[in-house]
DNA sequence: ATGCCTGCAAAATATTTGCATGTAA
DNA sequence: TTACATGCAAATATTTTGCAGGCAT
């Protein structure tokens, strides 16, 4: 049961208070996550490959491995810090904003960006297959950059 | 510029057929163009990832080893026989129906199922991102079984 | 022959696992 | 100390590339 992700919202930033959010998922607040947690939850609302945010962790000097960065997405995910966002299958992109929205996907530089809430709206679900339930719904709109 | 994927259909089935239609798209009809085409095109549409049609291709004694699986769908993809289908980040999926449609996802089977033209309409699209244009609007309904 | 095309071994890329080490009680 | 959690090297999984050999001319 992921604790609500508005807890990590609700507190000022700041090293101890991630250090408290961590804590509350139920997750030691370790240098290698409390670095990556800054990273991510400080500023607005992004999305990260692992290997995105394994090259913004040594810009500031922070030692740790890409196979730690990917284990402490997967954990900050399953803890409802992150949600996966399925756009591209030649990577897994992480988005820190948890909350129901629709992604762009910019085709030929693998960039994602939130479609704001707005009043995107489906029409004409059909029925999910007997003995299925709809768990989801991922709109993805891509977009290319026009030739100038 | 693919020849378009109706000439296909057009055809009836069978081994000369299937050779014909890889012509037509120029691409030399190879034994395992022909074995993998006759998996692909034979029956109705279909859902598949390199792995498994290397299976299938294992199955009926088809000697191909699974990079020219890989090589193959992707040329499929490239003549407009084909065109693959974004639901899960860990494999890549391709779709023998290549008319525009939207699809379900069956979450812990990792099977990919067409979603009938049906109604299916979305509204309140957001503009793009300033100098971009929409190329192509995915929806994914994700589905899980519901326990007995 | 000549030169383009094909199929696959090997390489590259992406992600997960297993275990030595660290840490709290 | 003990027991459990952590971080990363190594393993696995997925996909692409480079090139030896095949085929049409």
């Amino acid at each position: 049961m992921p604790i609500p992700a508005e807890y990590r919202r609700a507190l000022p930033s700041g090293r101890a208070c991630t250090m408290a959010v961590l804590r509350m998922v139920g997750l030691r607040p370790t240098r290698q996550r409390v670095a990556l947690a800054e990273l991510l939850f400080t500023g607005s609302h992004q999305h990260v490959t692992a290997e995105e945010l394994h090259q913004r962790a040594q810009d500031i000097k922070v030692g740790i491995s890409l196979a730690t960065v990917y284990n402490t997405l997967n954990q900050f995910r399953q803890a409802g810090l992150l949600r996966d966002v399925t756009v591209d299958s030649t990577a897994s992109y992480f988005d820190t904003d948890t909350s129901d929205h629709h992604h762009f996907f910019v085709e030929g530089e693998q960039r994602v960006l939130d479609i704001p809430r707005s009043g995107i709206s489906i029409d004409g679900l059909p029925q999910p297959p007997l003995g299925m339930k709809i768990t989801h719904v991922d709109v993805v709109v891509r977009v290319a950059r026009v030739q100038a």
